[in-house]
DNA sequence: ATGAAAGCGCTAACAC
DNA sequence: GTGTTAGCGCTTTCAT
């Protein structure tokens, strides 16, 4: 074994060098096989396959980053892992990455700039060929000193306008304008909406979007049923109880996402209004635990998948020098309903006396 | 810029040379100076640092990693990332290994041969310094490969007896024997028990430390109320429904994860049987969720933290020469029982009769 | 206390 | 087509 250098290597650690002296070749065929070279001989390259195999031979990673300047890890950076949205996300992102031959690193920020500061680093210092910001919001400081270094750099919705920054454009309109004509359908004039947090550009933009859809319809939103909640299960419990004290409840509550959706199903379960008999509710991001809450929640998809692929797509794009789509700048993500059974007609309207009957037809998901 | 190489360097990029050049030192009193190195001159320690900050130099870990031998980074191997238990390990693990100076390479197993391979394959070519395997379950091959090349590991329960092997366990009996007291003081006397996949070692820990605490006191358990899930919400609710369609309803269930009991919840929502009223249900893992679904879940806490902390701890024993606990080989996860709302008084007993009095005395949480 | 130089494992240019 | 060699950025002897 070649390798006794002064430092302290894995007794088990077995080196280029050691399979190049069992096939007896050089080191740079060695390294050619590895990497599938046309030019090297057929029976050499089974030789050197052959002592691979037999001395349990793996490349170091560190090495080929070090000479290739390429590290082949890709920085995720979301805002919180255990918001249930972004475990799906990184589970789809890795999966994906792993696929493609790349590695993740993985740093949440929780809002706090400490942690953010210290990914940052972390990223910087590991030689990540690129990151991905899927914080769903500006974090001002992180966009500086990474665009500055010309990383390639994906963001969501957001982006200031730089040649190494790629955008993944959420279309937020489309589903919710599906979900805002739904109720509609169902004959909801009165609904309210539940905003994420607001210093978040994509809260904001679903926001806007209900709004905008809403008075496309020529329907009005009283000031009082938009509340701003925090994308949390308790946040959306407290959005709720707010809505609830008010005079005039609204016939459906549309959320910005499917965790204060589920809040807002708690809060009424509390209170002697049902849904979706009484009220209509409407999440977003369609999560996983979103088909199994009671009754399943009628949501807006934007998928896990897509945003994932999307992201390591245009990571590639700046990454590799002659990628098909190098000069794209923008990935679109769409987004539609899904409707399952947390809305319904509202009581009291004549499709709801006829519930029995039209239920059945027009508010159907699996049956 | 010394950087001009035959490679795709990063333009941005800053190495020890350009400092050292700033400076005025050579490259080997920068390495001492970023080090720590006592015996450098404070004067020129203070002329490096400075340099490093004008031209704002990261050392570079992959560089660092090849000469020392040692990444900084450590494996952490989960079966699935969509959990919810895992997400939630993954941030302690994290933050924990982020504070001590190390990275973190996720890998989720998905109980699927070639995920498992591949994880495998990546941790060995990146060098991992240890590998934390928090599947709660033995998977053999992987087992035999990390083991083969000495690296550092912690299982959790698990654990063939080598040298480099260092394991977490968890002590179930306790807060399961908790969680039985707790059912039997209340007056239950027919506890079911829905297990995990018994494949799973932890599953089998679980199941057997119910049995034993039931049979220390006197209980028995009919074979019917015993149940194989799966540890998912899914697996509950079927898991309930059988014993649901059973002659002889249990007054009590006992989950061997939180997953599990919520979806008894969903399953029992389904049917005129009311949380806590009808029937108790217990959990294990105290997820985040489990405080916040209705009725809030009474259930046994494995804390995250205390499993992702003995981990690194673990770790760092195998990896530095001199870590105080370098011999140690066993690491003792306490849990304890979390008593909320979900379990009460079995209808028709005296104490159930006086239960706005007695209720508030004994299935005490926070009020 | 500091610098020169070797070398970690690998890839890529260059020579044959 | 294959081998020799320089060098990626850094740490660590070994001289001084």
């Amino acid at each position: 074994m070649s390798g006794s250098g002064h430092n302290g290597r894995r007794p088990g650690a077995v080196s280029i060098r050691d399979v190049a002296e069992r096939a007896g070749v050089s080191i740079a065929t060695v390294s050619r096989a590895v990497n599938s070279i046309p030019t090297v001989d057929p029976e050499l390259a089974r030789r050197v396959w052959q002592a691979i195999e037999e001395v349990g031979y793996l490349p170091n990673t560190q090495a080929r980053a070090l000479v290739s300047g390429r590290s082949r890890l890709l920085g995720l950076i979301v805002s919180e892992i255990t918001n249930p949205f972004f475990p799906e996300l990184v589970q789809e992102f890795e999966t994906l990455a792993v696929a493609q031959g790349y590695e993740v690193l993985i740093g949440s920020t929780n809002y706090e700039p400490a942690r953010t500061e210290s990914i940052i680093r972390r990223v910087l210092q590991r030689n990540v060929d690129g990151v991905a910001v899927m914080t769903f919001g500006i974090e001002e400081d992180l966009v500086q000193k990474l665009v500055q270094r010309e990383f390639p750099l994906v963001f969501v919705d957001a982006g200031p306008d730089m040649p190494s920054i790629r955008v993944l454009s959420v279309d937020y309109g489309e589903g919710i304008r599906q979900a805002v004509q739904h109720l509609a359908a169902l004959g909801h004039r009165n609904i309210a909406f539940l905003s994420g947090p607001l210093r978040l550009r994509s809260a904001v933009a679903r926001r806007d979007a209900f709004l905008r859809s809403m008075s496309d319809l020529g329907l009005t939103v009283p000031s009082g049923h938009l509340v701003e909640g925090d994308h949390t299960m308790e946040g959306g419990i407290g959005a709720m109880e707010k809505l609830v004290a008010l005079p005039e409840l609204p016939t459906a509550v549309m959320c910005s996402n499917d965790m204060t959706a589920i809040g807002v199903l708690h809060a009424l379960d509390k209170t002697p209004h049902k849904v979706p008999g009484d009220i209509s509710v409407v999440g977003f991001d369609d999560i996983h635990l979103a088909q199994f809450v009671l009754p399943p929640l009628t949501t807006v998809q934007m998928s896990c998948k897509d945003l994932a692929a999307a992201a390591i797509d245009a990571l590639r794009a700046g990454i590799e020098p002659d990628h098909p789509k190098a000069s794209q700048k923008e990935w679109q993500i769409p987004t539609r309903l899904v409707v399952r059974k947390s809305s319904a007609f509202p009581r009291g309207t004549l499709p709801a006396l006829m519930e029995h009957a039209a239920g059945r037809r027009l508010n159907s998901d699996q049956d």
